[in-house]
DNA sequence: CATAAAACCTAACGTAACGGGAGAAGCAAG
DNA sequence: CTTGCTTCTCCCGTTACGTTAGGTTTTATG
């Protein structure tokens, strides 16, 4: 009844280290019910049920600290602390759910493509991570309801998206340099409008929109990391230039008013 | 396009902030593009691209140290480091799963006892964070299939089984000193044997199994932390033995034989 | 051009919960 | 008495920075 245990002994019986059960002590958090001496640590049957206190809370999710109160305190108003726990634990969930999500659309993408170039490895990863400040910012410049239709899209639409994007943007940063009228580099420019078109569900009126205010988008890195550089970037512009103007969507520049 | 940005501005740029830039700058993360001769860090809109980079690894999990390595390597193999991630970040999800799931027992007792002694509380967390030790351990006694029939329950349902367990264990706490004969202790008793059928499907036999190997399970706190003290315990047992022996599945010390 | 204000620098400690090692001392058995 | 096991007390290392403290440089302004 009365038994007395070496820490040794203890640590096996209650399935923790010697090391955490010095540091417990050291912290004032589970003190030894008996110290020889010559220093040694005896503990005792209450230290097991304080020490299993503790590993409940800790798996809780508890920090040390917080536990010492509790045990202090003795008054096990645990309630409202729970509660608030559980908030924490929901937001750990969810950010570890998003990062799984980032984590499979990279994988499939990889699987189809084997490999990626790195700046559209980066900001695909990025879409996924700042996804809700791209909602609020996309909710400045169209009607919020919209917005929510955007994004309200199946899981495997997007990866299937994302992994087109993907393959495309690849195929345009091979084929930069080319002359930007050409067929071929047309064509790319034609199958990121019908990407475009597919995301927004073909209203054009949200192109337009989009475009009068994208100005703004470039020089903000933190919100949108390009996958192009600059001078691609330069290149995709002018091909996308070319598009628009055979479409009739803007006005020639060049054309003799 | 050959910007340059100070520590600063780089910061608000990017979205990080200048203590770890220069961190990063330390541990050979990502060193500034020049760095003047008073020893200021000028970053470049290269700069900006490594960041980036920097940024999404970080968000899917990985340390620094790695993050180094991949940068470093110029190899962007993520593939299978990208699988052997997700599997982490599954594990780690898998945990807090079901930490919020002691949280929500926790909380479904509280909210209908209003308090709970801490010993069936902690009793309670290590039932679910040590499910899975307590399964194989069940199936050292009982065929496997039956062990997973036996968890395989609602949420609901074992949420009402534990708040049920954790009312009872309270009145038991509360009548241990009166007779273990008298009529309210013995109906305590019964309860107890109703939630254990309820649990085990009216299957006898395996309460028969489980009582047989009982002399095991006492004085392993580590997996199995009783809610009750030793004298507490004593008396449960004095109480169950007349329980059982008026039932007659054990028989009688004291009778004449 | 002088000075004040803003930005930047290095160096160093603090964080959470121990893990691990060095070197010394206690303790039971042969 | 010696051997071998256990335990003891420092003390450093871990991660990714945050936070002073105290000094220098750059920029803005009068």
């Amino acid at each position: 009844m009365a038994e007395k245990y070496s820490i040794g002994e203890f640590a096996k019986k209650t399935g923790t280290t010697i090391r955490a059960l010095r540091y417990y002590d050291e912290i004032h958090l589970l003190k030894p019910t008996l110290v020889s001496p010559s220093g040694r640590r005896y503990y005792s049957n209450n230290d097991i049920i304080q020490l299993q206190k503790i590993v409940a809370l800790k798996f809780l999710g508890y920090s040390l600290e917080k536990i010492s109160e509790f045990l202090h305190l003795k008054d096990w108003d645990l309630k409202d602390s729970l509660a608030f726990q559980k908030q924490e634990m929901m937001q750990r969930k969810e950010h570890i759910e998003r990062v799984i999500r980032a984590l499979d659309h990279a994988l499939h993408m990889m699987e189809d493509q084997g490999t990626v170039n790195s700046s559209i490895f980066i900001s695909l990863i990025n879409n996924i991570q700042m996804e809700d400040e791209h909602k609020e910012w996309l909710k400045g410049l169209i009607p919020e309801n919209k917005v929510e239709t955007l994004y309200d899209i199946s899981e495997e639409k997007q990866q299937e998206l994302n992994t087109r994007t993907a393959l495309l943007f690849t195929k345009m940063k091979e084929a930069v340099g080319k002359n930007p009228e050409s067929d071929d580099v047309q064509e790319l420019i034609k199958q990121y409008m019908d990407i475009t078109e597919d995301v927004l569900g073909g209203s054009l009126e949200l192109i337009q929109d989009l475009i009068n205010s994208q100005v703004e988008i470039e020089d903000d890195p933190k919100l949108f990391p390009s996958p192009f550089t600059p001078e691609e970037e330069e290149w995709v512009g002018k091909a996308m230039e070319v598009y628009l103007i055979r479409k009739g969507v803007i006005a020639d520049g060049n054309e003799t008013s």
